[in-house]
DNA sequence: TCTACTTTTGACCATATGGTTAAATCATAT
DNA sequence: ATATGATTTAACCATATGGTCAAAAGTAGA
């Protein structure tokens, strides 16, 4: 057997895996649910991944870095901080989309074992660090008022993430259909930067 | 046995099935630990409700309802719209910083069980109802710009939750300890009616 | 005290579940 | 073709788990 097809029956696991694990989540996950889905024999999940607990660590480690927002690249390009910021945020938007239950899987696997971030928590100061130092720029130049970058990140990562968590109670308190939930999405990508610039470019 | 008596078992049961469910969720609680937490015979369990599912459904109705903005008094009194919104704000995270869980929880819970929320979609409109009125009649007088109702109210409430969702990858993040986190919250009950707030004020 | 009723418990049951093992199948190099 | 090593499977195993049951303990009225 080749590599590829070696790796066929690993990435055909994780596949399923990564399915069932968010759906249901580490608890309510069943292995054999896995190898089902994946449709191989549930020794197999075994053969490659040691444990229930190693398979769901391999997947939320990959499901994590697919919530964190990808801003390094974004940030170092050229441009206004505004075109950056409504980049990022349409971005983002567009990458959970496809993913609309990553980000009640990680936060509650998080909040769940909050010992999980440890591994994680290096990785997120690169990212942190390039947004407050953005934000300083402009802030010091006096274009925007003073906000902290923890205020502000938590500001933008919170409205662009919400419609996800709370996609089932929003879309049966305000009665919206799926193409509803899409345009509401759409509209976000404008309004999110147009509230918090806004905000920063008002005086006090 | 007085009626006084009969209900002290009842409540150290949902007492311990509320803590244990939240902390491990509906897949991760064990009816022994549950028994255990509240020091009582795993059979009790069954004799007061009748499976763990129903358990599960009294706590999550309580805690839903917890989690529940309780916008209508306020909103309802005498007060400019501002006002009432800081002070909805205000308790808002006063309400939800005694129970940091209950936001992960319930939405976890949801996003795994959507059908859960049929029963409380009949309770979700009103709130949702007193919101838009008010909101809609700010608007109407060229008081504020135009925004619907979602997306005011998404807003919101992500700006008020999203600390407590968020809270071990915010301090793992940015290094908070527990008074950080803490006065960063206090903080955010100015920010965030101040950001909406002025985005309404804001001529377009 | 005796009786009827409710509450509480220890022991138990059936099943689900993560994990193991030994054998079978497959691929490949000689 | 055959031996060697990797991959895959069916059959098992030990244990955890939700749930039941019959008996014990407690309560209260006659």
């Amino acid at each position: 057997m080749d590599n590829a097809i070696i790796h066929e029956t690993e990435r055909k696991i994780l596949e399923a895996a990564r399915k069932v694990f968010i759906s249901k989540g580490m608890h309510g996950a069943r292995m054999q649910e896995i190898a089902d889905e994946a449709g191989i024999n549930k020794a197999l999940l075994h053969y490659y991944f040691r444990s229930k607990d190693k398979l769901f660590q391999a997947i939320f480690r990959e499901t994590f870095q697919e919530l964190m927002p990808k801003a390094m690249g974004i940030f170092k390009e050229e441009g206004s901080f505004e075109d950056k910021l409504r980049l990022f945020i349409s971005n983002y938007i567009d990458t959970i989309s496809k993913n609309h239950f990553l980000p009640v899987f990680v936060f509650n696997e998080i909040n769940q074992n909050p010992e999980m971030l440890t591994e994680f928590v290096d990785r997120l100061k690169p990212l942190q660090q390039v947004l407050a130092t953005e934000l300083q720029k402009e802030i010091s130049t006096g274009k925007y008022r003073h906000i902290s970058p923890v205020q502000f990140f938590s500001n933008i990562i919170a409205m662009t993430l919400f419609p996800f968590l709370a996609k089932p109670l929003l879309t049966s308190a305000f009665a919206m259909g799926d193409e509803h939930f899409q345009a509401f999405l759409e509209e976000r990508k404008i309004l999110i930067p147009e509230i918090m610039l806004t905000y920063l470019k008002t005086e006090k």
